[in-house]
DNA sequence: TATATAATTGATATTGAATTTCATTTGCAG
DNA sequence: CTGCAAATGAAATTCAATATCAATTATATA
């Protein structure tokens, strides 16, 4: 079995919460994409699979291997939340197309350095960050 | 008058948008506090002045205030949609307690050319850039 | 293995911020 | 002034997130 359903296994035991088929199929399924899936986007994958599960089900699910640490939760801005992978992805920052929506994922250790910096400054105590630039991609430039 | 009224006044001239009393008594409340502000926020101190401002109203001149350049929207992810002043404020990111709710604004120039250099690499017209750090500010690391 | 029981499920209802609608009011050009 | 299009305020609508609840199901234990 991947590592990743290993994990997921190990969380729901240590936290006394029950393994079901439901829950097995949508973690299946959001590892099965390297997408930026909104609930309802996850929901109609699941669905081609299993027509069965309800939305409720694959919301309550994806919250569940977020706390796992199997996703992260990211936040375009758009007015839906939207999970990725956080198992074996390292991370990274987020540059959107205001026209076409796409994005490209952003690495910069650097600027993670100095943002640690930036919060000892302050003696904050970190635990996630976020950086997205919002702009225009290089095909959409062209255009009109 | 300030600056900042001027811009407004010549942005609504520029679009032929109306100027009112409401949006003058709109602005003047938010020009004159330093707060990152939700409508509902804004509509509570416009309603000290003039109870007979509704909320719609607020909505919507805080959006014009925005398009003028004076404000800009801020998201900490807490569902509700915040602003802050924009004009004569240098742009800058937020650490975030996830605690007590409090922040700190930092600037940073050289994550700003980090991100300049970033979108460069990739071709990247940026527009605009948010960066968040969420932790636990000095005060709340005491605590349990 | 059968049973008890507490967690899970799926349909549906609720919430709340954002946004829209619309009848009335008002700014302002002529 | 007057006419009329834009603005206003109350209320309605939208829609993702979250809660509710009766029926179902996983699992511990007898
Ligand atoms: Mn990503
Ligand atoms: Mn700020
Ligand atoms: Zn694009
Ligand atoms: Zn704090």
């Amino acid at each position: 079995m991947e590592m990743a359903k290993q994990i997921f296994t190990f969380y729901l035991r240590d936290e006394g919460i029950r393994y079901s088929q439901q829950r097995e199929c949508i973690l299946d399924v959001f590892l099965s994409t390297e997408k930026h899936l909104t609930v309802i986007d996850l929901y109609h994958l699941v669905q081609k699979k299993h027509s069965g599960i309800g939305y409720a089900t694959v919301y309550r699910a994806i919250k569940i291997i977020s706390q796992a640490g199997l996703a992260r939760e990211v936040d375009f801005g758009d007015g839906m939340l939207r999970f990725e992978h956080k198992y074996k992805h390292e991370h990274h920052g987020h540059m959107i197309c205001t026209k076409c929506g796409k994005f490209i994922e952003v690495v910069d250790p650097q600027i993670e350095e100095l943002q640690e910096k930036l919060a000892r400054k302050y003696k904050f105590t970190p635990q996630r960050h976020k950086m997205q630039i919002y702009g225009t991609c290089e095909k959409c430039k062209t255009k009109v």
